[in-house]
RNA sequence: GCUCGAGUGGUGGAAUUGGUAGACACGUUGGACUUAAAAUCCAAUGACCAUUGCGGUCGUGCGGGUUCAAGUCCCGCCUCGAGUACCA
């Protein structure tokens, strides 16, 4: 009987899909466990060979924890708003609406066949309008708190406005930027409504503020650090320039530290961990006021060096210095002003690849030295970024590099501070092993005790203080496109109020072009409904603006994580249409055991969803402010790329080997049109594309022959393996055991269809080990002592490896199981029936089938685990051959005591370890594994 | 530059965490069955030497060290990958 497993996958899945077999309902009785996947952004594309990747592995051990007995919540999504699809629609003139459902029903189709078992009953999208009702719920509740820095977390702006009007904000505990106006509560009394809220904008979770921000003029948006990559855009890799612009924000760096602190409580991969850690970027370090010579302005400066301070000789400020206009003297302002002007217009890429160029400007003030009085010049440069610290530096020529280059390079004086070291050639920059000189009263003192020291002194005469500072930034929340959440916002003469939970979901708009307005105004602005009728809280025609009740709502939508920051929360209640998840679900599912997904999210959405889990539960809606336990990375499958050469300036293509000295430029070929021996197959290129149609291809040996590189797999890179054909060719089980015996999962690996075979023929031994005289003729007789050794050896094995997630050891365990049993020609049923419990969770379709054919009515899902027989395993020492070490050192040490019984009947037993002893009585005899590895007299 | 990770046969990768290195699979070679091919099954497969015998020597990027014992631990290098980018 063949493995006809064409047959056998549709069978089950028909079975899984009609009886709802992984749906799953609260059930008190039973302990819960969530497994969940990063839902797919759905493209054009479709799935390749490398996305089912994770999902094999979170399926794997979805299938293991129900066999354990838990009741294993698995479900699956999509995070369907985004560029790409708005791209595509831009394109086509298709509405977003349509591509994605065109795109959903694709995804769908692909994981179908791949026999995962998710509970379909939770999906959504994140563009579903029920969906967004709730982002945009969490958004006005951003919007409407404030973070309390004494209490360490998030409290509802109205406990901030009673503050205000008790005590002003002289002593506020609430987080903000630093320079911010102080006023006591009389004078808050007395501000007017817009005044108010404009003030509360600098508390707020979520604010509007005008900023310094990555624009990308291609995409037509700003984008957030985490979308740029080596100063272009993630996405279309586009150039990016610095912008000021209003926009939304979210203040996460008021999450800094718990953050980092979060990170210890949870099972993540310490590479993840420690990613997030250096994105958010604490230093420790103490901030200096400067005072300006001749000025009532101060320089706040944030050091790490404290110590150095007498050997600061300038201060450097950066272009984007907040009172940099008012530090510019007249004989200096055109220089200073056109450098200021230039530093604008470079992109970040010129910024990046110019950094050892020094540039900077004098700006005609001087700082005064807290200690010595001293004046220090002000310069400007951009080395100096206005966003970190204070957009100041004090510099210290001979303890920093970067100030000693541009000490050097202007000629500005340079005080040595270190005892006995040599600064002629570079600056010291290490914090041991130095005494200070040239430095007052802290000559003579190591880093350490000169930087108590220090900081004493500079408390004392109210010059400094201690200051943690973070790189992490607050996000930058808005988009100018067309495809995400619109933001629930109207504006009152230009002070933005939120809507209200009853007001949601505020629906995306129809526009007639998804481009951005000529004003610059986002696509929304296109929209002929968008403004906010206060008092029938519904959107009405902008047209009546004018009209007191009427006001614009925002046109600017939120960024591709939002809907990603808060989504494992509602699948434990996808159906609420009363709240965003209800009280009993959270209570049941809690948090989610074991997320799998790649490791390219860590400084994005893994970083942003671990910050409105906090946010949430601070304002006490979720029971957890973690919202995952366990983390596994799976890695990239890379795709071989194939490519043809051609001739600079011609339409003639190269054959790989014949390339020599010619001026060639590689050009991208579908890898369908190449066989295993690098040949290309010149007619399918033809046919391709119209560019080859007449092009000229230079042969060898009657050939042409490509160049291929291992990339990451994509549709532009013509290299995409899709899983179909696998499936097709050799059904979705072997598919998801081959996926998983190619590596470790973590592990970035090339795709080789060549061992697919292997795993097959496996599987294929496995249907005829139950044919033969298995499945149909099970045989009564008790299993050999040997079958069931090897059995319970692979039980103990296989449960170890799928909980340390080893599934290519583990399928490894399943085929010297299967070689063997068929060796002794077990045919029991004892042993073959749990055997297809074990396998199940890697081939489920064959496993379901044998399972039935051997009369078990249940489903396979809902069998029980086997457990092993631990007297089985333990193995006899005597039972075993000896061996000895022959390089063997007789010398005095033990590892290993044995009985004198045992260890005479051991040496009694063989002539050569009798031979080595020579009559003497050993001390120790080292045992591993049941063998002797050496023994010590 | 800084931070983290990794280097094992022709290939993907094992090694119970210090205990017989190379499991399992691919590939290759030889054999069986076939008129033939495919499929299947069997055997060999780290390198070198000895193969009329059982065998021997060297081997986990390089150089040292600790240990009865090192792929694994320590010190110093080399190479590759990932993250980050003037973070004061």
């Amino acid at each position: 009987m063949e493995y006809d497993f064409i047959k056998i996958e549709r069978k089950w899945q028909k079975f899984w899909k009609d009886k709802k077999t992984f749906n799953v309902v609260i059930n008190d009785k039973l302990p819960k466990f969530y497994v969940l996947d990063m839902f797919p952004y759905p493209s054009g594309a479709g799935l390749h060979i490398g996305h089912p990747l994770g999902y094999i592995a979170s399926d794997i051990y979805s299938r293991y924890m129900r066999h354990r007995g838990f009741n294993v919540l698995h479900p699956q999504g999509y995070d369907s708003f985004g560029l790409p699809t708005e791209q595509y629609a831009i394109l086509t003139g298709q509405h977003p609406i349509e591509t994605t459902n065109i795109n959903v029903k694709r995804y769908r189709e692909q994981l179908d066949k791949i026999g995962f078992s998710f509970d379909w009953s939770r999906e959504f999208r994140t563009s579903d309008s029920s969906y967004y009702k709730w982002t945009q719920w969490i958004f006005i509740l951003l919007f409407n708190s404030y973070y309390n820095k004494k209490k360490g977390r998030a409290e509802s702006i109205e406990k901030l406005i009673s503050k205000f009007e008790k005590n002003g904000n002289e002593n506020s505990d609430a987080y903000s930027d630093e320079e911010i106006l102080k006023f006591d509560s009389k004078r808050w009394k007395n501000f007017s409504d817009e005044k108010k809220q404009e003030i509360l904008l600098d508390y707020r979770l979520a604010f509007l503020s005008r900023i310094e921000v990555n624009w990308c003029e291609k995409l037509g948006t700003v984008l957030a650090n985490d979308e740029i990559i080596n100063g272009v855009s993630e996405r279309g890799g586009f150039s990016v320039t610095k912008k000021k612009m209003l926009q939304w924000s979210m203040r996460i760096g008021a999450y800094a530290q718990r953050l980092i602190d979060g990170l210890e409580s949870v099972n993540w991969p310490e590479s993840i961990k420690e990613i997030q850690r250096n994105w958010i970027g604490k230093s420790v370090g103490t901030s200096i006021k400067f005072k300006v010579f001749k000025s009532d302005i101060k320089i706040e400066v944030f050091t790490t060096r404290p110590d150095t301070i007498f050997g600061a000789t300038f201060l450097t400020i950066a272009p984007e210095y907040k009172s940099v206009n008012k530090l510019i003297t007249p004989s200096t302002a055109q220089t200073a002003l056109d450098y200021i002007k230039k530093s604008s217009l470079k992109s970040n890429r010129d910024r990046i690849s110019n950094v050892k160029l020094i540039s900077g400007v004098f700006t005609g003030s001087y700082a005064l030295h807290p200690f010595s009085n001293e004046k220090l010049p002000i310069w400007i440069s951009d080395y100096v970024i206005g966003d970190y610290g204070t957009g100041a530096v004090m510099a210290v020529p001979c303890g920093d590099q970067r100030d000693f280059e541009f000490a050097k390079f202007f000629k500005i004086r340079i005080i040595d501070i270190f005892d006995n070291i040599d600064i002629s050639e570079k600056a010291f920059t290490q914090k041991d092993s130095f005494k200070l000189k040239n430095s007052s009263f802290l000559n003579g003192l190591n880093y350490n005790d000169s930087l108590k020291k220090v900081i004493e002194k500079l408390e004392k005469i109210g010059s400094g203080k201690s200051k943690i500072n973070f790189k992490l930034r607050d996000a930058i929340y808005s988009r100018q496109r067309y495809w995400g959440e619109p933001i629930p916002i109207y504006f009152k003469n230009n002070i933005p109020y939120s809507l209200e939970l009853s007001d949601l979901p505020l629906k995306l708009p129809e526009v007639k072009n998804y481009l951005p307005t000529k004003e610059g105004n986002p696509p929304l602005g296109n929209a002929i409904n968008w403004a906010w009728d206060v008092n029938n809280r519904c959107v009405v025609n902008k047209d009546k603006i004018d009209n007191k009740k009427i006001f614009p709502l925002e046109l600017n939508t939120m960024p591709g994580w939002a809907g990603s920051s808060w989504y494992f929360n509602r699948y434990m209640d996808s159906k609420n249409e009363d709240f965003f998840v209800g009280k009993k679900a959270l209570e049941y599912w809690e948090d989610v055991d074991l997320y799998v997904g790649g490791s390219e999210h860590a400084t994005g959405h893994l970083l942003y969803s671990r910050f409105w889990q906090k946010f949430l539960y601070d304002r006490n809606y979720l029971n957890k402010d973690e919202y995952a336990k366990k983390l596994i990375n799976q890695g990239m499958i890379l795709g071989l790329s194939a490519f043809i050469y051609r001739i600079k300036g011609s339409n003639k293509y190269i054959s790989k080997n014949l390339i020599k000295k010619n001026d060639v430029e590689k050009v991208r070929v579908d890898i369908s049109f190449v066989n295993n021996n690098n040949e290309l197959d010149i007619k399918k290129t033809r046919d391709w594309m119209p560019e080859f149609k007449n092009a000229n291809f230079i042969l060898e040996n009657e050939k042409y022959i490509v160049g291929r590189e291992l990339e990451k797999m994509s549709k532009s890179k013509y290299n995409i393996i899709s899983p179909d054909n696998i499936c097709n060719q050799f059904g979705a089980d072997t598919l998801r055991m081959y996926e998983m015996f190619l590596g470790p999962i973590e592990q970035t690996k090339p795709w080789n269809s060549k061992g697919v075979v292997g795993v097959h023929n496996f599987l294929k031994k496995f249907w005829k080990l139950y044919h033969k005289g298995g499945v149909f003729n099970v045989s009564k007789n008790n299993p050999s002592e040997s079958s069931l050794k090897i059995f319970n050896k692979t039980i103990k094995k296989v449960k170890h490896d799928i909980e340390s997630f080893s599934f290519n050891t583990c399928i490894s365990s399943f085929m010297i199981c299967i070689n063997e049993l068929t060796l002794l020609n077990c045919n029991s049923k004892k042993i073959l029936s749990p055997l297809l419990v074990l396998i199940s969770p890697f081939a489920p379709h064959i496993s379901e089938e044998l399972w039935s054919l051997m009369g078990n009515k249940k489903s396979i899902s809902k069998e029980k685990f086997p457990s092993y027989d631990d007297s089985l395993l333990i193995e006899n020492i005597k039972n075993y051959p000896i061996s000895i070490n022959g390089k063997m050192k007789f010398k005095k040490e033990f590892s290993y005591d044995l009985s004198s019984n045992e260890i005479e009947s051991i040496i009694l037993k063989d002539e050569k370890t009798k031979k080595f002893l020579k009559g003497e009585n050993p001390k120790k005899i080292i045992v591993v594994k049941g063998k002797i590895i050496n023994i010590v007299i």
